[in-house]
DNA sequence: TTGAATTAGTTAGGCTTGCTAACTAATCTG
DNA sequence: CAGATTAGTTAGCAAGCCTAACTAATTCAA
């Protein structure tokens, strides 16, 4: 354990390892993913889709922190999966409301579970100690940018 | 710090979560990116061969987590921006070493730099307890899988 | 020694994810 | 009602990933 009273480590040099360490995790989770299970990007989406109820494609855009035509090609591949399911707002002609289907519903979770089948292996493997610090830098990570941007 | 004294999350729920905050924060930093920058597959690889010595395009790939095509294609796209070489085998005609030249050296350090200062400035923020947990975290993400397999 | 199998890397081609720019359609506002 | 704004789509591009098929070099075995 050799962070423990060591010098705290630089700001820079902890979102370096940090970086460097996403990446190396998903990259190991994109190889084990592929057969029959959805891509990182559209399980994300239909998972905030599942959560968050119906929302515009605007609002899931934001969600996801992508750029609005991206979102429209996330959803149209979601859609003709039937994952999802795009429904006219009544009061708004322009927006765009994005539903999930019971179907899409079963596969998230199946999905989800898949991809991170890997990941789980290997958190299995961990101490219990080392499991409660990937479990709230996980937290910390989803809260270090402000709600809305 | 809803985590102290908790039950323990199971390895799914934390796996499930450190994925997702993965995710997000390396698309946080895909948009804070371009400009002159190197992209963080680039970033990524040129910092392997920067620190690991020359090496052969395959192990560069095998360390990478991608497959030689892949490889082939950042190799390419680093050798026409001069921040690597090829060099043939002495010994043997069919590898290909692969070594950063000083202009890629320099450019690794400030493209780092660069690339992870929006992720700097969040670890700023933050208090010293939690920049440890996300110091340990990131230790404990990059030795989830053994060294080679 | 030679010819088959293996190994390293490249080429070809496809798919997904992301972007910006430019467009359509709907709504709001003065 | 005209002009500005807003929501979403279309078009077109680049990067990053893959598999399949290829070339070239090496190894090994009969």
């Amino acid at each position: 354990m050799s962070t423990h009273r060591a010098r705290p480590a630089a700001p820079a040099a902890i979102a370096d390892r940090l970086h460097s360490a996403a990446i190396h995790v998903l990259r190991r989770l994109r190889r084990a993913d592929t057969a029959a299970g959805l891509s990182a990007p559209r399980l994300s989406a239909l998972s905030v889709v599942v959560f968050a109820g119906p929302l515009t494609l605007g609002q899931l855009a934001a969600a996801e922190q992508v750029r609005p035509p991206t979102m429209t090609h996330l959803v149209r591949a979601l859609e003709s999966d039937q994952l999802v399911i795009r429904e006219p707002d009544q009061h708004d002609g322009r927006v765009v409301r994005i539903r999930a289907t019971p179907k899409g519903r079963t596969l998230m979770a199946r999905g989800r579970a898949r991809r991170v089948e890997a990941l789980t292996d290997r958190v299995r493997a961990l101490s219990l100690t080392e499991r409660s610090v990937l479990a709230r830098a996980a937290g910390i990570m989803e809260r270090l940018w402000p709600p809305d941007g």
